[in-house]
RNA sequence: GGCGAGGUAGCUCAGUUGGUUAGAGCGCAUGAUUCAUAAUCAUGAGGUCUCGGGUUCAAUUCCCGAUCUCGCUACCA
């Protein structure tokens, strides 16, 4: 669109190898990466597609761990798995990279190093719990104890799954390491920031004033993160796995995973080409990210700006992300196999890449989440691609076929109807090409579809059957300029359905079609032999969608059935351990939201002991007003806490069922407040 | 709670820099047609544009408030 590019550079986010791809990633991110690539290349403009596996991090060396294998192993897994399902399902890198290759540990320590070197970073040390026996440093992952809100033992250092409470690994009571069992201790820990305050004016302006045309959630995503300000950010962990810090005395520390991920980008194009500079520092390359929503602050933020400081490279022009896609009306889920795997739909469905290529692209997200249904996916193929795009074909090759032995037919005249149609097609790559250079894949892939829309038009208004009785002459033109549409539709919808447009254009016996050519009238010359054709698509049955849905079925009810166990028993204690906590019966006396909270009321109780003020968890389930009067269960003892400026004096006891929902544990009878509880 | 995005036909989604009859595809109804995978083509029904205020000659479009959905973020003793 913008001509003053010479070439572009098209990344899509990098998968994390510690899953498969599903729909929900196809359909925001690669997709129309290819789409769009695919597009770039017809026109012949020079374009590099970069992607790879995301292979550090926290997650990938606990589901090592889990399953007693090294993390090299588990990302080995992974990036096979993914690497094959994209090729298979015709996603067009020019290379897909991973971030455990030689070339990206030299390149992402020579960024840093850079960075460093030129002071571009703020050091700072914090403590952190270190285990002593195993000698090294934890994440909150690695870190169990008892939870301080619920008392669940096993507390992770980030979040309590029993409670939902997410905490800091410095809040557990009796804190283990998860490693070696033993106590870790608190231990001063440097670690290098990036801090992006400093370029605050910078974002301001390049984002806010120059990037306006930036899509909206974009857009107002990025201007939410500037309004709140900015904040350094650490680039480095303690832990083993990932990329050493390239600095003297910085063992045992390695890059922060989202540090050295968007470097994935740069590496494996270093790795496709030795003349990779061109495509990351010459001003002339145009940069797009294609990346899904849960990743705009990376894109559009932190990684600008770790260019912006080391200096030599372009920013992105454009970072199209996309919002998510849900299935059968709930979230996809990784961790509850809710979700459509890429490499089991090609193995349900082989042959059918196209089919869920055009779905996705028809139903993408592209300014609100969408909903994936099976329902929808077979009504697309069945009254859409079978219905509309193959059977023209179809219709068009079976007469040529019939009336002509296969070969184009010439051009007898011209009617003025045949004219305007002909004249249709220019004005159809137009509205594509516009859609297309805004990233508006929906609209363009409708625009393609008008075009087999107008050949079936086209069909039915001239009538080259009946016309075949009276007027061979006549259907020579038809059938050419039906003809014609045929070998424009194989341009035009290359870029969306490349496995379709592949089998057609053998039909049609036509090689080298350029975006060029489309809109031309005579592609296929007079004479020009064509070869035997197929059908492009088939009905999907309702066989084949019942199965799928029971598959579905069978996740949730695998998710229902882990959800009902009762929670395991803890560890027995002392009648003396028990004796400690001072339990009493008392009466709310009142209770009032707590402001600028979605979880907090303020409650006044009357323990008998005194009137003390209570803060609770509890404003989802209960009106402040209903509750007044109420004779409840209070844990009196419990070391008071300041929560949002209050102090909380106590804890009230509620019990919660599966959903999460808490109901009050209250005396059969009332009794009088300040009652033991024993 | 704060911030961001969204709430438009039965379904999935466009759109309106405020202006007479608000669009598409699918689905539905009726008709035409039979070359084609009972596919196609034409016509039609179907919308208080989430709700309530305000600005205006005029609001679905602008402003304010409410409400629901999704995301980021705070909070959960």
């Amino acid at each position: 669109m913008n001509r003053k590019f010479k070439r572009t550079t098209v990344t899509a986010a990098l998968p994390y190898a510690n899953g498969p791809v599903h729909i929900g990633h196809l359909a925001g991110v690669y997709v129309p990466a290819d789409i769009y690539v695919r597009y770039l290349r017809l026109k012949g403009e020079e374009v590099v597609f970069i992607c790879g596996s995301d292979e550090h991090g926290v997650p990938i060396t606990i589901k090592a761990r889990q399953e007693g294998i090294s993390p090299q192993q588990v990302v080995d897994r992974y990036h096979e798995m993914i690497k094959k399902s994209f090729a298979d399902f015709g996603i067009s890198f020019s290379i897909y990279s991973r971030t455990s290759s030689k070339v990206h540990y030299e390149t992402a320590s020579a960024f840093f190093k850079k960075l460093y070197e030129e002071n571009k970073f703020i050091e700072k040390t914090s403590e952190q719990f270190f285990d002593t026996e195993a000698n090294q440093f934890l994440a909150d992952r690695y870190i169990t104890g008892t939870c301080p809100h619920c008392g669940n033992e096993r507390a992770y250092g980030d979040q309590c799954e029993s409670c939902g409470t997410s905490l800091n690994a410095t809040d557990l009571i009796n804190p283990k390491s998860t490693i070696s069992g033993s106590q870790p201790v608190l231990k001063e820990t440097l670690h290098w920031y990036l801090p992006l305050d400093q370029y605050q004016p910078f974002l301001n302006q390049w984002i806010l004033e120059e990037n306006k045309n930036w899509k909206s959630n974009v857009y107002g995503q990025c201007k939410s993160w500037l309004d709140q300000g900015l904040q350094p950010r650490a680039v480095s962990r303690d832990l083993d796995w990932g990329i050493p810090v390239p600095v003297d005395g910085a063992k045992g520390k390695v890059l922060y995973v989202w540090f050295d991920a968007p470097i994935g980008y740069i590496s494996a194009t270093r790795e496709l080409t030795p003349d990779w500079e061109k495509y990351w520092k010459d001003p002339e390359t145009r940069l797009i990210h294609f990346i899904g929503k849960d990743n705009i602050v990376f894109h559009c933020i932190i990684f600008p700006t770790m260019l912006k400081a080391e200096g030599s490279y372009i920013l992105p022009d454009n970072v199209p992300a996309n919002e998510f896609l849900n299935l059968e009306g709930d979230k996809i889920s990784t961790s509850r196999n809710w979700a459509v795997w890429l490499h089991e739909y090609l193995e349900d469905f082989k042959g059918k890449e196209d089919v869920l290529r055009y779905v996705l692209c028809a139903n993408m997200p592209e300014t609100k989440d969408n909903d994936f249904t099976w329902k929808d996916f077979q009504s697309r193929n069945n009254s859409e691609l079978v219905a509309i795009l193959g059977n023209f074909v179809n219709r068009t090759l079976v007469l040529t076929q019939k009336y002509f032995d296969n070969k184009v037919p010439e051009i007898t005249g011209l009617t003025a109807y045949d004219q305007e149609v002909l004249a249709e097609i220019p004005r159809i790559k137009e509205n594509l090409e516009a859609s297309l250079d805004n990233f508006r894949f929906r609209d363009a892939l409708k625009e393609a579809m008008n075009l087999a829309r107008l050949g079936n038009k086209y069909l039915a208004d001239t009538e080259p059957w009946i016309v075949i009785k009276s007027d061979k002459e006549r259907v020579k033109t038809i059938l050419n300029v039906a003809l014609q549409i045929t070998a424009n539709l194989s341009i035009i919808m290359e870029p969306f359905l490349p496995f379709t447009i592949d089998k057609l254009r053998k039909f049609i016996n036509l090689r080298d079609a350029g975006w060029n050519l489309l809109g031309n009238a005579e592609i296929l010359k007079p004479g020009h032999l064509l070869n035997k054709s197929e059908l492009l698509y088939e009905k999907i049955e309702d066989e084949a969608i019942e199965y799928q849905l029971q598959k579905l079925a069978r996740s949730k009810a695998a998710n229902e059935a882990a959800k009902s166990p009762v929670k395991p028993g803890k560890a027995n204690i002392s009648y003396d351990s028990f004796a400690t906590m001072d339990i009493r019966t008392g009466t709310i006396l009142a209770a009032e939201k707590v402001a600028k909270t979605k979880k907090l009321l303020k409650l006044t109780i009357d323990t008998g002991l005194d009137k003390r003020t209570v803060v609770s968890g509890i404003a989802e389930f209960f009106e402040p007003e209903n509750i007044v009067g109420k004779q409840v269960c209070i844990l009196a003892n419990l070391e008071p806490r300041e929560i949002k400026g209050i102090t909380s004096q106590g804890m009230i006891l509620l019990a919660e069922d599966k959903g999460g929902k808490l109901v009050f544990v209250t005396p059969e009878n009332n009794v009088g407040n300040g009652s033991e509880v024993k």
